[in-house]
DNA sequence: CCAATTTATGCGTGTATGCTCATAACAGCA
DNA sequence: TGCTGTTATGAGCATACACGCATAAATTGG
């Protein structure tokens, strides 16, 4: 594949970078997998992840607005699910780096 | 494609999201798309983005040691390269679902 | 319509880090 | 071996933001 569009502007990397910010944070990268596997109501993600309500409330939001979250009211509570793979196919990539990284330092060490 | 593995173990959350961080920064995110169209040295790097050459030796050694970058020494300057696919891949998904929010904004507008 | 539960928000705090300047370590060349 | 140009590093500053607490806003059930 070719390079990103030759040079993406200056909006649009910060648009990529925006983007990826939310996945550089343990707390949200975790939200959105255990999301992944099934809805939750906040109180379960209070439950399971130990946040407090008002961060939680924020980070939900924060992930609705770009898209990786929905959020759909249940009478009282919100009901909270991740659907689309996008998430899984940058982790899958992500995760072949990381394992090639792993092998070249394991290649490097002095003795085996 | 199914959720990340089930469910990432911390230590593999925070990998990623380690790694997500390091194209979070546009200054960074812009160094790897400038080495992808074409090699150069911390000079040049200097005169197209700006920035210290401290900030730019912190930078690319970050991105080197992720196995995004690598620098070769060409006598008393070193030439920095970035290979690999993986940072395009990754913006092309993403760009995907920025257009797909874009168009979802475009809906929700009042009146055309 | 009121009380209870759930969600959103203002505020403060601590920490991480982006970025610069100054300087040290270092490589190549006269 | 000094001298010059290049890279790495220590220190400091400013800012972003993760996270909690307290409280307001909103929604539902009685």
């Amino acid at each position: 594949m070719a390079p990103v569009g030759s040079l993406p502007s200056p909006e649009l990397l910060q648009a990529y970078s925006r983007f990826f910010r939310l996945l550089s944070e343990p707390a949200r990268l975790q939200l959105l997998c255990l999301l992944r596997q099934e809805p939750m109501d906040v109180a379960a993600l209070i439950a399971v992840t130990g946040f407090s309500q008002s961060h939680l409330s924020r980070q939900l939001t924060q992930l609705e607005q770009a898209g990786l979250l929905r959020g759909e009211r249940q009478g009282a509570r919100t009901l909270w699910r991740a659907d689309g793979t996008l998430v899984d196919d940058l982790c899958a990539l992500v995760q072949v780096r990381l394992r090639q990284r792993l092998e070249a330092q394991l290649q490097e060490l002095p003795s085996s």
